[in-house]
DNA sequence: TTGCTCCTCACGTCACGTGAGGTGGC
DNA sequence: TTGCTCCTCACGTCACGTGAGGTGGC
């Protein structure tokens, strides 16, 4: 400091933890301009214009836009910030929803992908599963022999209104095994694997079976699974649930893509 | 649809909800390229890219940086993903952190501000208050009769290695009813109205005055604290605080501004 | 001369959206 | 000719940070 009552930039930067260059920049855009300058251009603050950037700081930490700040910069009230804080606190509000979701979507597939990895694609048998929840999607529409993607897209375009987060892991929902076992590409609905969803999947015994490839190719697994229910005297019960553990997200090659089919089961009396 | 097997690029944006200009710069910075050209150079996608759109709208949700999605995009292994996952949870975790931090400060400052503006200068009253939290900072120095913002600049200072959030609104804390008599302008410290912060105020009767004015110049607001403790046969214990209500955050007029301060006090006998 | 602070101005960032001006086939 | 889809290319966004090249006073 050269003078007592006047700052440099370094020191009004130092004092306020603004960055020189943020300082010049302030300057140019006119939110925070130095009381005076020098003969040689040199840029001169008041000690009193570090509560104004006090301000400045405060409400950019709140994500309040500049050109906003610099509105309020010059006349503003306690009545107007007021409204003003409302305002970014909806904001915010969004914002946190936002990032909130994609948090869970991470530990959705995180859970996936790991559950996967040491899943083996021969192995079935039967588990206690906790409660699971989803959100399932309008009847699926395969009648009319269109390609996977149609009834797919259908599901896509119903997400928005029904509140279906399509970044979660997408499934496929059968009403019944026979169903599963009557068309295994073809489910009743598609669903979403997200965690806060509305319906679900009961607690209770089920039969856990995996199998290695594309969307909707399951090979002789619907067979696999009715085999090891009558060699162990088990029966049926409820729909089915497919979930892709390893899909795209995780895998580049379609082939490698692991599926995971859950039924109800109950032992035969 | 012109063929049943390629996607013009208005179909490709209609089944992924990724607008057609973005397409076209997903095209040039080579993250998703359309199978082929036409000789028109249309752009044509293949049905199976749709699973590659959603792979990279999954991640772009997640904040993946497009360069980050690119890199795993031909290659990528279920332990890379859980790795990336991973990283990006940390990063989605600070991310979160800071907006509930801004979404706290927004919340303190409403209180504030609307308590200030309901408040009248001249009131002076006991009231009921609950505990309160706060973040106390190191003894406050005015020893060298150095100008008003010294002290308060070591306060900023030490701001992060005492973990304290400047963004609140900062208040001056004097040990006791005496000091602040003796020294209204110059608190024994200061302190940020940080509710999660690690002090408190208890909670109990205090009285509470109002004070309009720039920082540091009380008037004769002590004394009248003192006459009315007199008066009412009161009996001052425990800390003073001070905080502006209305600050430079709400009013742009230094003169302005509203202190409230909070004294414990009790019945005498 | 050297070292220091400060200056201006241009450019990069990130993931797009917009808009101008043009093409090709019905 | 009109309407349609599609093309390329340039520019703007937002709040800076960086770096080149230069100045002025000790």
């Amino acid at each position: 400091m050269h003078h007592a009552t006047l700052l440099s930039i370094k020191d009004f930067s130092d004092f306020t933890g603004i960055n020189e260059s943020t300082l010049r920049y302030y300057d140019k855009i006119g939110l925070l301009s130095p009381s005076h300058r020098g003969e040689n251009r040199y840029r001169y603050y008041l000690p009193v214009q570090l509560i104004l950037a006090n301000f400045i700081r405060v409400l950019i930490n709140l994500r309040v836009p500049l050109a906003v700040i610099k509105e309020m910069n010059t006349q503003r009230t306690p009545q107007e910030m007021l409204a003003l804080l409302a305002q970014q606190e909806n904001k915010l509000d969004r914002r946190l929803r936002d990032l909130q979701a994609a948090y869970s979507v991470i530990h959705t597939y995180r859970d996936a992908i790991q559950t996967g990895m040491f899943a083996h694609e021969h192995d079935i048998r039967v588990q206690e599963l906790d409660e699971a929840h989803c959100v399932l999607g309008p009847p699926a529409d395969f009648s009319d022999g269109s390609p996977f993607y149609k009834p797919f897209m259908d599901f896509c375009n119903a997400a928005p209104e029904l509140n279906v987060n399509l970044n979660y892991p997408i499934g496929g929902y059968h009403e019944s095994m026979t169903a599963f076992v009557n068309a295994p590409g073809q489910p009743d609905r598609f669903y979403s694997l997200d965690p806060y969803g509305k319906h679900r999947r009961n607690a209770g015994r089920h039969l856990v079976a995996y199998r290695r490839g594309y969307y909707g190719e399951f090979g002789d697994i619907a067979q696999k699974m009715l085999s090891y229910a009558q060699a162990n005297a088990l029966a049926f019960h409820g729909p089915v649930f497919v979930i892709y553990l390893l899909d795209e997200v995780s895998i580049a090659n379609p082939s490698q893509y692991l599926a995971q089919i859950v039924a109800g089961v109950a032992k035969k009396r």
